[in-house]
RNA sequence: GCGCCCGUAGCUCAGUGGAUAGAGCAACCGCCUUCUAAGCGGUAGGUCAAAUGUUCGAAUCAUUUCGGGCGCGCCA
């Protein structure tokens, strides 16, 4: 929590420690209190649910509680005035010295962030199989995934951007087929795609290139192991390159890809399995036939499951086939494994809508190995829906005709990308609109709050030019509390309320709250703005009054300070002029 | 059938124990000789899907119902 809100919180807290050891109080229930910055009714600029939560604790129904509360808090010296409202709402308002305490800080941009407890953090998104590009279904993932890496870097973490790279298992030995297959084509025979197989034309390409350097020398290759294994490392390796370049166009980066076949090579899974079968928790049986498989296809085994509905899951789960390899699960688990051996504080993951079933296994069998309790936390973002021209696009899955993340980046770019992706909460289905999100007015946010910090910096660059200031020598001590009017003060307020918000931002895991933030923050800005017009006292630069001029190029120093504090985590651009 | 998520203004969404439930868009009415009108102000618009419960207080928590999305092999 922000300095400003948890000192408060101390006071509020120790007035409440004392009540209960003077006896007034029946219990201490300091943990119910809160305090909040002040956004919906404008009786102050902080306000706390205390006399709500004293009132039912009283012991002598005589004692005046709400005249105990005024007395103290009168006296605390950050204190303007309070007000008690009928209700039980404790309204505070701040003295001018106090809040112009901590915009300095944000004037000069130091100690914004309160310390915190120093976490090293691996937070593992994106994850997309090397079987075909990055498409409008990763993209979700990938922002957000980055921006809250960013956000809690931002407050003092250290964090491991990953990507896992399933490059072992059927998916890839079907890759691999798919490839040699488009080679085939390309040498003049006769091919045919199945059902399951990859037809996308991306794979022409790579074919291509094979096919270039190697002409038709695979064609008579005997050992088909070796023409398999060749085709779906080169499939890899080629496919991992361009996700990292189509990662790279949104400016998204890894410090590290791990493989699933290193996983796999370095026997971790006999790790698990051994810690799971020294706990019980694993057990030869036969899982029941599931309700989305036909009869037909179904007949039951004996196999290695998993212990999940110890854990509250519907079904125990398989680890290991009946045929003796590892599950998907199993060699998933060995990566967690792995990421926890790492010696991480927390394990992050960010996963799509279409994994939610398979939540309960992994964080179950990441408490078993890890002994804590939830350790691992696994983010879930619902779907996008894709829009242009108000129509929907529609995708199917069988053809695999996904719009791909570099269709769409051509036709939006990347600030919107970046910006719409992280503006709706993780968990509500997202509809986006490609036409929109390019248009340049008040209908698109990011516009909206880039126009903001154009304005803000031309305010500076025209103050820079007024004969009877240098602008280059303010400093914060020339910041007068007088010159700055109501309206203001409530901009200023909302400046310092940022920690708070990036905190929230940060233990919600809700990076939407960055740009709710910032959009009311601009919003403010521009009323202001405007306010100049019909009043001239308010306009922003007055050659005739240097002290409330000098005073707000201050708060208006501050101001771009915050946006581009915001621009920076979200990585979006902050032009000065537009 | 089971699990998770969602249901808030005509549309897209915030708000997830606190005050008279908020923004933007769309509709209507206004504001440019002066710091960027790519902007601002105002009007209108609500059974917070429904019911019951929990308590000083519920859009928020619990239970149930209805509607929508996603998932439910030994695939990945």
């Amino acid at each position: 929590m922000n300095d400003l809100l948890s000192l408060i919180k101390k006071d509020l807290t120790s007035l409440i420690e004392k009540l209960f050891n003077e006896d007034v109080i029946k219990n201490n229930i300091s943990n119910k209190l809160t305090i909040d910055y002040n956004s919906k009714s404008k009786q102050g600029d902080l306000s706390s649910n205390l006399l709500f939560i004293l009132k039912g604790q009283i012991l002598n129904k005589s004692f005046n509680i709400n005249e105990y509360v005024e007395n103290y808090l009168s006296n605390l010296e950050y204190i303007e005035t309070i007000d008690i409202h009928k209700a039980g709402f404790v309204n505070i308002v701040l003295t001018k010295d106090y809040i112009s305490n901590y915009l300095n800080k944000i004037y000069i941009l130091e100690n914004i962030y309160t310390k915190t407890n120093k976490q090293k953090i691996n937070l593992e998104f994106v994850s997309a199989n090397p079987t075909g590009p990055i498409h409008i279904a990763h993209l979700r993932g990938a922002v957000l995934g980055d921006v809250l890496s960013s956000i809690l870097e931002r407050i003092g973490h250290e964090v491991t951007r990953e990507y896992y790279v399933n490059d072992a298992g059927s998916q890839i030995t079907i890759l691999g087929n798919s490839l040699f297959k488009r080679y085939q084509e390309l040498c003049g025979k006769n091919i045919q795609f199945l059902d399951g197989e990859y037809p996308g034309n991306y794979l022409i390409e790579i074919a291509e290139e094979i096919k270039n350097s190697d002409n038709e020398k695979w064609l008579s290759v005997k050992d088909s192991n070796e023409v398999q294994s060749y085709f779906e490392q080169y499939a890899v390796k080629y496919l991992i390159k361009k996700i990292k370049d189509d990662l790279l166009l949104l400016n998204i980066k890894f410090d590290q890809f791990t493989l699933e076949s290193e996983i796999v090579k370095n026997n971790l899974i006999d790790k698990v399995f051994s810690i799971l079968k020294d706990k019980n928790l694993i057990y030869e049986g036969i899982l029941e036939k599931p309700l989305t498989v036909d009869t037909e296809d179904w007949e039951p085994r004996k196999q290695l499951l998993f212990r999940s509905t110890t854990f509250s899951d519907d079904n125990d789960r398989a680890f290991q086939k009946s045929n003796g390899e590892w599950t998907y699960f199993a060699n998933d688990a060995a990566y967690h494994f792995d990421k926890y051996k790492r010696g991480y504080d927390k394990l992050i993951n960010i996963w799509g809508a279409d994994h939610i079933g398979y939540i309960k296994r992994m964080v179950s069998i990441v408490d078993v190995f890890s002994n804590k309790k939830e350790y691992l936390k696994v983010i879930v973002c619902q779907i996008v829906r894709l829009f242009k021209d108000n129509q929907l696009l529609k995708i199917s899955k069988r053809e695999g005709n996904f719009v791909t993340l570099q269709e769409i980046y051509k036709q939006v770019g990347k600030d919107p990308l970046r910006y719409f992706m992280i503006s709706t909460k993780n968990e509500t289905p997202m509809d986006f609109y490609m036409d929109k999100v390019v248009e340049k007015n008040k209908d698109n946010p990011v516009f909206y709050c880039q126009y903001a910090y154009a304005r803000a910096s031309s305010v500076i660059n025209n103050a820079k030019k007024l004969p009877n200031i240098d602008i280059s020598k303010i400093s914060f001590t020339d910041f007068d509390n007088l010159s700055i009017s109501k309206f203001e003060w409530e901009i200023i307020l909302k400046l310092i309320s940022w920690p708070y918000i990036l905190q929230d931002a940060a233990s919600t895991m809700q990076p939407h709250k960055l740009t709710n933030y910032l959009e009311d923050l601009c919003s403010s800005f521009h009323a202001f703005w405007n306010k100049g017009k019909d009043d001239s006292s308010l306009r922003m630069l007055d050659e005739n009054n240097i002290t409330s001029t000098i005073s707000r190029i201050i708060w208006i120093q501050s101001f771009r300070n915050i946006l581009k504090e915001v621009f920076t985590i979200i990585d979006i651009s902050f032009p000065e002029n537009m």
